[in-house]
DNA sequence: CGAACGACCTGTTCGC
DNA sequence: TGCGAACAGGTCGTTC
């Protein structure tokens, strides 16, 4: 489900509820999730995003590492407590709660484990550098696209914004990654800041069932060229969009314009 | 080292 | 209407 931009918008969120505040209690009703910790009385300092990755860190050096994988939400939750259908913990605040609902139960849950090797673009909305791009991708004979859903070289672009950005620079997604110009690195850069900046600004992208930390709908599936539009029409060029699996995840794109 | 593919789970949508 | 197949935002381990 959430790739960078639904992350850093939970984060943000999270952030202006939690951060100072004091942990009642950590209840873990999916024992998949593993073993809780006792963090009662410990206070969050903050709450951070490494690619899909979310951090909360709490005093003395405690961190609670969590990812959402597919179909993980977060829910901030004042009123109404009742326990929705697949939540897998919830973390009991003063003033509300935490849940994380995962249908599929991908999600998963570690405490105080040691960082994994940052990528050499670790945070996107901070801008790419095409030279990494390009020495990254050398000799690489996998999709292009396969490659910037690479969580070791860029943190955070999953599927969908995978197929916006390839949309956006012109490519197609099925070309080697080795194949692409400077000139095409450079495209793809440059979609690739200007979609995920304006995805934060719309709050992610509400295909399917996923909500901000208050259960909202985003907007950003408003402005999508390419994903889920299979059979419709290119506003660029007019041609049909298509589907096609690459490393086994459906790919839209337009036959005409991405080349 | 890189690439391809199945596995991990459950719910929803699609096609006959 | 009903039923099975296909599909879903992501990684990870195995095999070649």
């Amino acid at each position: 489900m959430p790739e960078l931009p639904e992350v850093e918008t939970l984060c943000r969120q999270m952030s202006a509820v939690m951060a100072g505040a004091q942990v009642r209690r950590l209840d873990i009703l999916d024992a998949r999730l593993g073993r809780g910790k006792n963090l009662r009385g410990m206070r969050v300092l903050t709450v951070a995003r490494e690619g899909k990755w979310i951090i909360i860190r709490l005093e003395g050096e405690r961190t609670i590492r969590l990812h959402l994988r597919m179909t993980g939400h977060l829910l901030w939750r004042e009123s109404d407590l009742v326990i929705l259908p697949h939540t897998r913990f919830t973390l009991t605040f003063d003033r509300g709660r935490l849940d994380l609902v995962d249908p599929r139960r991908f999600a998963t849950l570690s405490f105080d484990s040691p960082l994994a090797e940052p990528a050499p673009i670790k945070n996107p909305l901070e801008g790419f550098d095409t030279g990494i791009l390009i020495e990254r991708a050398a000799k690489r004979t996998a999709p292009v696209k396969s490659f910037l859903m690479d969580q070791k070289v860029i943190a955070g672009i999953g599927n969908i914004y995978a197929c916006e950005i390839l949309h956006a620079a012109a490519i197609d997604p099925r070309r080697s990654a080795g194949s692409l110009s400077r000139a095409e690195w450079r495209k793809v850069a440059t979609a690739a800041g200007r979609i995920l900046q304006k995805a934060v600004a719309c709050r992610g992208t509400s295909v399917s069932d996923w909500r901000d930390l208050y259960g909202r709908m985003a907007e950003y599936q408003n402005h999508l060229s390419v994903y889920g539009r299979a059979g419709e029409t290119c506003l660029q060029c007019r041609e049909t969009i298509v589907r096609e699996p690459i490393g086994g995840r459906g790919t839209f794109f337009c036959p005409s314009c991405q080349r």
